[in-house]
DNA sequence: TTATTTCTCTAGCGGTCGATACAGAAAAAA
DNA sequence: TTTTTTCTGTATCGACCGCTAGAGAAATAA
């Protein structure tokens, strides 16, 4: 009875099954999980109790162990969840802008709107939610996304090095590290009380510094 | 038998005291309290436990309580401390430089090096060691002190346009919001594995956006 | 209906949390 | 020495932690 990790309902299509045999699940898995993103993504991963997880996602104990697994793989599920409907858009911004300058640009400026908008947490989950956790798997799991995204942005910006886009001297991995950094600076920004215009400011700021050609 | 904040032999000038009367504390005090500083700066208030504590300080936890208080009296002495003997290299760049420019400079680069000085937990405890914290009123007191910080930066900026050594219409807050997030950032690089090199490449980025006169 | 499957509810497991009662040990004071 | 004061070590306290056994409830299958 461990690792169900998907619902018995099956919603691809063509394969369409049947309903499930037994006693069918009282609550929307959906809404369960965003429920408890939003409570991880507010009080980090220790700090958020199983009972408060029962008692935000309005289910049993018992449910939550069946439906998600222990604490861990829900945490587990829940950063990937929110990569997905929170925190994409810095690959968004990668993958869709022409240029290393003009993702910085958009990935900044939207930084500033998703880490104030209103009716869920400050910040940025991945930057806060496993920092003073005891468990080191958990702390290293969201570090390693972190440092992947600065990763991806430093090849990013290699690439346009490369296309003559930024001056050949151009340190690419100072660049995206001071990205990055700026973009932690920002969500710590946010959960201290900056508001989207004091980090929209900062943003443009922080843009000022972008070599030329 | 609660709250004697402070010890009994007084080391101040002029006073003097004899010994004092009962059985002598077995553990030297400002041993322990560094000892405490270290536990705090790597793990974080909560996930530093008063049975770390008592291990790591080699003291037994009714000597802790005796000597410290309860486990947030020590931490806000150890932050105290912290600022004394680790943090505060701002205030000091702030006091002793004669511009705003130049407090800033020394700031971000010996963030840089203090961020990632062997001998103890890489980054600042002030911003880190209350995140995901259970006890609103101890992260709201690392908050009160970051936001500080910050708002003592850009009264200096202030004097500075006023002064005329920055362009008049130079948005204060903004630049030290600016600066607050990039250190604030330097810290997370610092956490997530950035040397002091990496870091001192970004304080010179950093330090490209700085308003001409 | 009856049998089978799966979920939910109650209750509680062993472990750790922050904090302390109590008795004995170690110093100065008388 | 005896008395007084203070600290230390042991042995907990009640509360909460993550997690689960077991019984009953609610669905489908036969």
């Amino acid at each position: 009875m461990v690792g169900s990790e998907e619902t018995k309902t099956q919603v691809e299509p063509g394969v369409r099954r049947a309903k499930p045999r037994g006693r069918p699940r009282s609550f929307d898995r959906e809404t369960a999980l965003e429920k408890a993103i939003l409570a991880f993504w507010e009080h980090g991963y220790e700090a958020t109790s199983v009972s408060d997880l029962t008692r935000v996602m309005d289910i049993g104990a018992p449910s939550l162990y069946a439906a998600f697994g222990d604490k861990r793989s829900l945490f587990e599920e829940v950063v990937r969840e929110y990569g997905v409907r929170y925190g994409s858009f810095g690959d968004r911004a990668l993958a869709e802008e022409s240029t290393a300058r003009a993702a910085v640009e958009r990935m900044l400026r939207e930084a500033a709107v998703a880490y104030t908008a209103p009716g869920h947490p400050h910040g940025c989950l991945v930057i806060h939610a496993a920092t003073n956790c005891s468990t080191p798997e958990v702390e290293e799991s969201l570090r390693g996304r972190r440092n992947a995204n600065i990763a991806a942005l430093e090849s990013r910006i290699r690439a346009d090095i490369a296309a003559g886009e930024l001056p050949a001297g151009t340190d690419a991995a100072a660049l995206a590290r001071y990205v990055g950094a700026v973009i932690q600076g920002m969500s710590q920004q946010a959960r201290d009380g900056a508001s989207r215009q004091d980090l929209e400011a900062v943003a443009e700021i922080a843009l000022a510094i972008w070599p030329r050609t």
